[in-house]
DNA sequence: GACTAATATGACCAAAGGGTCACATGACTC
DNA sequence: GAGTCATGTGACCCTTTGGTCATATTAGTC
C-alpha cells in the first residue's frame, strides 16, 4: 500500500529505506519507534517519507506485511510435503519457523513485537497475523484428528491456541536458554544461526509434551502419599 | 517505596490516587499511561504527583507491586492445603488466579501488561515478577516428580516455562472465548466474575493436555496411511 | 535552453509528554 | 498572632512526536 513513488524509487535507495525502516520497528515497538529517527539515520528529509507512504501506519503494515510474507515463504519452501504425521508436521514447521527467526532476527522481531502491540492503533495488524497462525493450527490439528494421529476427544479450538502459545513463546525460551540476544542481533546486522541439535533438543520436549503429556504411567503405585524410607 | 508524603496522605485521598493511577497503567502501557491524564483525572496539580513519588518509574513499580501481592495473596488463601497432587494443585492455582482476573480486571490487567512490556525502563519490574512465577512453577514440578506425578525424564526448566506460558496466555483464550473485555470491565469499573464451570471446562482441556497429550494411543493401528474408504 | 512533471527538502506546526520550582495554602505549636 | 513545616499548586521548561507544505532540485522531452 505504499504510494506509486516509492515503487518507482531506484532500488538501492528503496532497499536501504526499507532497511532502516525495518530497523527501526524490530528494535521499538510500534509507538516508540520514531520517524524523525528513520530519516536521521538515512540522512534524507522527513517529507520524503510522506511521498512514499501515507503515515505511520501504512509503513508498518507493510513492514510486517513484508516480514510475514518472507516467514511464511521460507518456511512453506523448507517444510515440503514428506512429512506426513501431525507431529511431524508441527516440528518440521516451528523447527523451520525458528531458523528463519535466528536467522532474520530483523523480520523476526518485528513479527514477534507485533504480536503484543497493545495500541489500537495497530490492532487490525497484529489480529489479522494472528488469526493466520490459528486458522493454519487448526487445519492441522483437525486433519491430525481425521487421520488418526490426535485424540478424537480433543477441543480443536482449545488445543490450536495453546500450540500457537507454546510455539510463539519458543523464540523467548530458546533465547534465554541459549543466550541469545534478538535485540543484540538487529543491532550487530548479523543473525548467527542457532545450532540445530539445540534446537531439536527443546523441540523434542516440546513434542514429548505434546504427544503424551507429563503424568508418570509407568510405576505401579500411582502416587505414594509417604516418602519410602 | 514511595516518599512518606504519600503515606501520610489521609487514607481517603490515597485511595482514591491509587484508584486513578490503576485505572491509567490499566488501560494503558506503560509509555502510553500519562501522568498529567491521572492528575486532570483526580483534579490535583501535576507537582503532587511528585511529592509521592521519584517519578513515573516508582509509581507504576509499586502500583505492580501492589498488585502482584494482592493477587498473590489471593491465591494463597483460595489454594489451600488440601489439594495434593501436582494436577490438583497446578489446576487449584490457575483456577483461583483467573477467579482473581476477572473479578479484579484493573489489577489484573496492570499484571498482565506489564509482561509484555519492551521498553529497558521497565525490564527489572517485568523480569522479577516473571522470575517469581517461574519459580513457583519449577517447585511445583520438581515435587510432582518427586511425589511420582510426573514423569521423571521430563526437563524441568522447559516444562516450567511451558506451564508459565499457558496459564499466562489462559486470560486471552478465555476473554475470547466467552466475550470477556478486561478493557471494557476496567473502564466499567466493575468486575463481572466468569461462570466456575466455563473455567473448569477449560481447565480440564488444558489439564488434560498436560496430563495425558494429544496422541490418540487407544486404536490398534497408529496411523493409517490411507483413508478406509 | 525551455518547459514539465516527479521527487526531495527542512523549517515549521500543534500536541503531548515528564518533570521542575517558586510560591501559596493549610495545619499545628508556642 | 507569629513562626514553622508539610503539602498543594500550576505555569513553565525542554524534548520529542507525527505530520505539513511552500519551495528547491532533478530528470526527461522537445
Amino acid at each position: 500500500m505504499p504510494k506509486e513513488t516509492f515503487f518507482n524509487l531506484p532500488s538501492e535507495k528503496r532497499e536501504r529505506f526499507m532497511a532502516a525502516a525495518l530497523d527501526e520497528f524490530a528494535l521499538h515497538d510500534y509507538r516508540s519507534a520514531s520517524v524523525s529517527r528513520i530519516v536521521a539515520t538515512l540522512g534524507i528529509a522527513k517529507g520524503s517519507v510522506y511521498q512514499y507512504f501515507e503515515g505511520k501506519q501504512e509503513l508498518y503494515a507493510y513492514l510486517v506485511a513484508s516480514a510475514a510474507a518472507e516467514k511464511f515463504a521460507f518456511i512453506d519452501a523448507s517444510v515440503g510435503d514428506e512429512a506426513s504425521g501431525f507431529f511431524e508436521r508441527f516440528t518440521s514447521t516451528v523447527f523451520h519457523g525458528a531458523r528463519f527467526d535466528f536467522t532474520e532476527p530483523r523480520l523476526a522481531s518485528i513479527l514477534y513485537n507485533v504480536t503484543y502491540e497493545p495500541g489500537a492503533e495497530t490492532l487490525s495488524i497484529s489480529a489479522r497475523l494472528k488469526a493466520a497462525s490459528l486458522e493454519y493450527l487448526d487445519g492441522l490439528v483437525r486433519s491430525g484428528i481425521r487421520s488418526g494421529d490426535l485424540r478424537g476427544d480433543i477441543d480443536v479450538g482449545y488445543v490450536a491456541f495453546a500450540l500457537y502459545q507454546l510455539s510463539a513463546s519458543l523464540r523467548d525460551y530458546l533465547s534465554e536458554r541459549f543466550g541469545f540476544s534478538f535485540k543484540a542481533a538487529v543491532q550487530a546486522g548479523s543473525g548467527s544461526p542457532i545450532r540445530d541439535e539445540d534446537l531439536h533438543e527443546v523441540l523434542r520436549e516440546l513434542v514429548a509434551l505434546l504427544r503424551g503429556g507429563l503424568a508418570d504411567t509407568s510405576s505401579s503405585t500411582s502416587r505414594p502419599t509417604t516418602s519410602p524410607v
